[in-house]
RNA sequence: GGCGCUAUAGCCAAGUGGCUAAGGCAGGAGCCUGCAAAGCUCUGAUCCCCGGUUCGAAUCCGGGUGGCGCCUCCA
């Protein structure tokens, strides 16, 4: 099976072909850690690790690296505002991001990188243009590329310029040669957040940053440094342009082979912002509706298509979750066994789809009914409730979800003191049946429903399920 | 102003030239059930509008209209 993946440059779709037989270099470009995270990093990480994952079931090596961006302007605003110190800010929200993706199911990428920890190579990166003649200093100090010096500046976003509309936004004291120009190294002395370096006291410009990190992590020496490099659809003009641009002047490299860019998040159909007021961050989401549905709400539209985030069809969407969830109930305590091959290669197929994980929720969508079928019909072969096992194993692998213990996620939030008192009514709902009492029975299941609390009569007992009004 | 994306049933959302346009939610009918719930079965779309290309278009091209994004820090 080959894997098929939308390039952002060639605008379209493409089999994809490794740089190395059988593996793959992935370079992501990660948050500027200065603030939580939002449910677009969310999204972000979560279409690059539909990545990770379908080419690992494919079979391939994968080496991943998502940065930090742990020195830049925003955190500097904090870092005075806040009477923090920099790594005191960044350290808190490294954290925090990494413990929120872990919640929403992402894996950690091989290597993560710090702006910061990176000095080195961004220096001599910065070096490596000046010498070639692609950068140029400024009467204070900072350093700029030339993009003058490289013709194919623009072939990566295909944005042609206009130089008229440009001027109007660019600040007037700017010493720049363009408008397109931008910073490599911005000159500084507070010690905090300076490095002293051969290039002068200073700190790394945005771009060159991810540009250092492939050359320090990567090695490939051939035609592309790496794979795969991917982002969100804002970072196309000027940030990924900017990279290939430095790398190819430095290294008469391309920076990466395939591009890809995901879509964004909006909240009921605006775009997120801070002066909306819409909640946006990733740990107020998570809190109210837990890692793996946000993981799977966001997985249920394509992820190159921008994303609107809305709370209803959340809820809708859950009810797709729980399908899965009640079938998992149904062979609670079997043991794994063989995996249906048609449903592994149908869900991997359309994975392999770039990532059409609305499609792979389909598949599973039809497992699902299916299985419920025979199971109606076969309730005692024990080799079909083991394949279906398996099948839900197949499906938290690559997708991510399902690998919770299915009486638990029916029961979130719900107390062990609570919980005896519902088997306790159950019981006596129990008794009241077997009587044939059914007013009783009746009245008892109406007061747990008012307790939240739904019950379902079947072949191995009287279940229950929290229920949200 | 420049560049680009998008428009599919009440809602969410796949499909990008050709059998009956996936799937989910909501709704309706049935089976099952003491009754429910769950589950299963059945049930819904001339694919924004107008032209064009083609034997054939939701799918390609042109023109509208609506929504959105980037061009300034941004996932």
């Amino acid at each position: 099976m080959q894997m098929r993946i939308f390039d952002s440059i060639q605008k379209r779709k493409v089999v994809f072909e490794p740089i190395k037989e059988g593996e793959v270099s992935i370079y992501v470009c990660g948050p500027t850690v200065y603030d939580d995270a939002h449910l677009g990093h969310a999204r972000s990480a979560l279409s690059f690790d539909m990545l990770n994952r379908t080419l690992k079931a494919l079979g391939y090596k994968v080496t991943m690296a998502k940065n930090f961006t742990d020195i830049d302007d925003k955190i500097i605003n904090k870092m005075h505002n806040s009477n923090k110190s920099l790594k005191e800010i960044t350290d808190y929200y490294i954290d925090r991001y990494l413990s929120e993706m872990e919640a929403l199911g992402v894996k950690r990428a091989d290597i993560e990188p710090k702006a910061t920890e990176s000095i080195d190579a961004i220096e001599q990166m910065i070096n490596s243009l000046i010498k070639k003649g692609c950068a140029y200093r400024v009467d204070n100090g900072d350093i700029y590329f030339d993009t003058s010096k490289d013709n194919r500046y623009g072939t990566l976003s295909h944005m042609v310029n206009n130089e008229d509309d440009m001027q109007s936004r660019i600040c007037q004291s700017d010493q720049k040669r363009d408008p397109k120009d931008f910073a490599l190294w911005k000159a500084c002395s507070e010690p905090e957040i300076c490095f002293d370096t051969t290039l002068g006291k200073g700190r790394p410009g945005w771009h060159i940053e991810c540009s250092a990190m492939i050359e320090k992590h990567f090695d490939n020496k051939g035609e592309y440094r790496i794979d795969i490099h991917g982002g969100g659809a804002d970072l196309l003009f000027p940030h990924h342009e900017n990279e290939a641009s430095q790398t190819r002047c430095a290294t008469g490299c391309e920076i990466a082979k395939y591009w890809m860019h995901n879509g964004f998040v909006q909240i009921d159909g605006e775009k997120m912002s801070k002066s909306l007021g819409n909640s946006f961050f990733l740990k107020d989401a998570l809190g109210v509706y837990g890692g793996e549905l946000l993981r799977f709400y966001l997985i249920s539209v394509h992820y190159r298509n921008d994303f609107n985030f809305n709370e209803e069809d959340l809820l809708s969407t859950k009810k797709r979750l729980d399908k899965l969830y009640r079938l998992k109930k149904r062979v609670y305590g079997i043991k794994s066994g063989t995996l249906d091959s048609e449903f592994k290669d149908t869900l991997l197929e359309a994975m392999s789809d770039d990532l059409n994980s609305s499609k792979a929720l389909s598949v599973i969508d039809t497992m699902v009914s299916v299985a419920n079928d025979r199971l109606d019909k076969e309730p005692k072969n024990r080799q079909f409730k083991q394949a279906i096992v398996a099948n839900i194993e197949y499906i938290d692998t690559l997708m991510g979800f399902g690998g919770s213990d299915p009486f638990e996620w029916f029961q979130q939030g719900i107390s062990d003191e609570q919980k005896s008192k519902i088997n306790k009514l159950i019981a006596q709902r129990g008794e009241a049946k077997k009587a044939k009492d059914f007013k009783k029975a009746d009245e008892i299941r109406e007061e747990l429903l008012g307790m939240g609390v739904q019950l379902m009569d079947t072949n191995e007992g009287t279940k229950w399920e929290r229920v949200d009004r």
